[in-house]
DNA sequence: CTTGACCCTATACCTTACTGTAAGGTTTAA
DNA sequence: TTAAACCTTACAGTAAGGTATAGGGTCAAG
């Protein structure tokens, strides 16, 4: 079995070595082995952890989430319902940040769209609407 | 002119007095008055602009450009065209952000589907997925 | 005249996901 | 053999928007 360094694994994943020392810190590594010296060292198992912490990391889960998705990989006894059930809660979330997003945009949009952008601040909707009493 | 101190200021418009002193450290609120002793002293003016820092603030603003809104605001110099600007920055990155979203959401959503739900974690195909080589 | 509720400043701490730095040990290439 | 390029730990710093605390002064009620 091949085994590198943490500057090269780092490089084949498209991280800093800096994260990883992070993530074996929190707890989504193991504990590296490591040489007579000190210096950690990494198998093929290392760089297929990492690959799957970056693939949820894009899908919107954080570590302390994807550190519970690993936990549920790692077990065997572990069930698929609970994969699930978490995967539904992000998509949920997700979903509600969504929505916060709309309402923002949906609320600028109809204030730009009463600007003519002509004139001073003083006749700007925009700026009358935030200084609206209501709210 | 009725004046206030902080904490009834921070009170009525349902913030705390420590955000209070943040956004005048920040330049947000103009340094308050101050009495003998000391105590900042506000009057109906400091309410009305904080009621438009949180406005602005639920439309997403952050507070640097908060700043910069309340500096148009402030400036009767200054055109209506730089407010549409900045509110038309906003919502394209709101858009923007809402697009990524939905790309993750749609991204967790297929695997979700194909999920029984049912098994161990060695059948499951959400973290089969993750665990996949390609990406 | 004392107690409790305020207020002041300055500093530290919180979250998340790292990055950067200091001070030192190791390994590799010339 | 020596210099570059690694590696180690521990600690500090970053963004953003605050909150919490320490240590002290002030104000109103009883």
């Amino acid at each position: 079995m091949q085994s590198i360094t943490i500057g090269k694994l780092a490089k084949n994943v498209g991280i800093g070595a800096g994260a990883l020392r992070y993530y074996e810190q929190l707890g989504l590594l193991p504990p590296a082995q490591r040489t007579a010296s000190g210096y950690r060292v990494y198998g093929a198992a290392a760089a297929t952890r990492l690959r799957f912490i970056r693939r949820a990391q894009a899908l919107g889960f954080s570590l302390e989430e994807v550190a519970e998705l690993l936990a549920l990989s790692d077990n065997p006894r572990a069930r698929a319902r609970d994969v699930k059930r978490v995967t539904q809660a992000k998509i949920a979330d997700i979903a509600q940040r969504i929505d916060a997003l709309e309402r923002m945009k949906q609320g600028l949009a109809t204030l730009e769209a009463n600007c003519s952008g002509h004139g001073h601040t003083g006749e700007c909707p925009i700026l009358a609407a935030l200084n609206q009493e209501n709210s």
